[in-house]
DNA sequence: TTCCTTTTTTGATAATTGTCAAAAAAATAC
DNA sequence: GTATTTTTTTGACAATTATCAAAAAAGGAA
């Protein structure tokens, strides 16, 4: 879904605000294994995955953690950076060659002024999410690794193919070798 | 800080938008150990704590795991059922004698419409909300227990007096007597 | 294809945390 | 103040997952 008709799922695009949207945001190729941003930075954009796959990732002891992916039709930013406008402490990487909808900070916020029903849209869509992560955390704290990962499973079916191993079982929170061996015994 | 300031202190509250507030809120006050909201119902309003503590918990195989605590100035609310009318997963509780402000779901979406500068509030709300999540994911996932433990102890040292052991060990993710075991070794 | 690199799997062992049970301590009720 | 209930601590043991090391498999490049 293109990130047009998402917001269109969401409020009714007025002409004028889909002309502004058109004028603010930038589709933008990225190919594979490229960092769009780079930890340390400031994460001055949001990025809508038209095509293709993205993750954010930290680093902790020198090991990639990876924190999310975005997959199409989703968002993807480092969102702590992006709202607080501080340093990002993620990186964002392309796994895949992209097509991205690029949304720079600045113009969003111009963007909730001129046309303040966006505001609705940024808060219905930071709501979503919100939801999705606390399911997220109530997964991580109470459910055995072997369950995250079927509902992982379950949930993302795609993203099996799309990504390696190491990238899966730190997003779910354990080691390589205990995912490798959940998988052999299932 | 009242509820009125809190959202001052966010975006500027007209006079007009403040006795709309005034209207569409409601102070109560609730004794200790009462639950506000059962799980299996729906959450219909948020809470805005003055005075007192909440907190929500789910249960798990029978035993109560703390999700969240709302202190003086912090909303309370079953975030997933408030936000999408849906049954609540969780139960809210007193853990002491509160003045809560109440404000009803239905409320909050006529208020959006009527003052749509309020979208903004919350969506900032919930941005807020969100990042404070995220650093709570970050902390399970990759922290050992003694390490949030004593980041708990740094960041919400008043709750340590107001909350029983067991209720900060499923707020940690950890068993009673690992958190038990922790601080005797402190 | 063949080599080289990266990813995944497997093995042995250790560390962390959980479970179940009971005792000790603290809080509350009468 | 004493009894009762609740909370916290301690002990013994088990389960889960991590760590380190190496082998096997898979994927890419020339």
């Amino acid at each position: 879904m293109s990130f047009l008709s998402h917001l269109s799922s969401i409020i009714s695009v007025s002409e004028s605000l889909e002309t502004e949207l058109n004028s603010i945001t930038k589709q933008i190729s990225v190919s594979k294994n490229q960092s769009i941003i780079n930890f340390g930075n400031r994460c001055n954009d949001i990025f809508f995955v038209e095509k293709g796959l993205l993750r954010g990732y930290y680093l902790e002891e020198g090991k990639e953690i990876t924190n999310w992916f975005a997959q199409e039709g989703e968002f993807g930013t480092s969102f702590y950076s992006f709202v607080a406008m501080k340093p990002s402490f993620e990186t964002i990487q392309s796994l895949e060659d992209c097509i991205l909808t690029q949304l720079p900070y600045s113009s969003l916020q111009n963007l909730y002024v001129k046309f303040p029903e966006t505001e609705r849209l940024g808060r219905i869509i930071t709501e979503t999410y919100y939801i999705k992560l606390e399911e997220r955390l109530l997964s991580i704290q109470f459910k055995t690794a072997k369950e995250r990962y079927l509902n992982f499973v379950l949930s993302k079916p795609s993203l099996l193919q799309r990504t390696s191993l190491g990238q899966i079982a730190s997003y779910l929170g354990i080691t390589q070798e205990t995912l490798s061996r959940i998988r052999a015994e299932i």
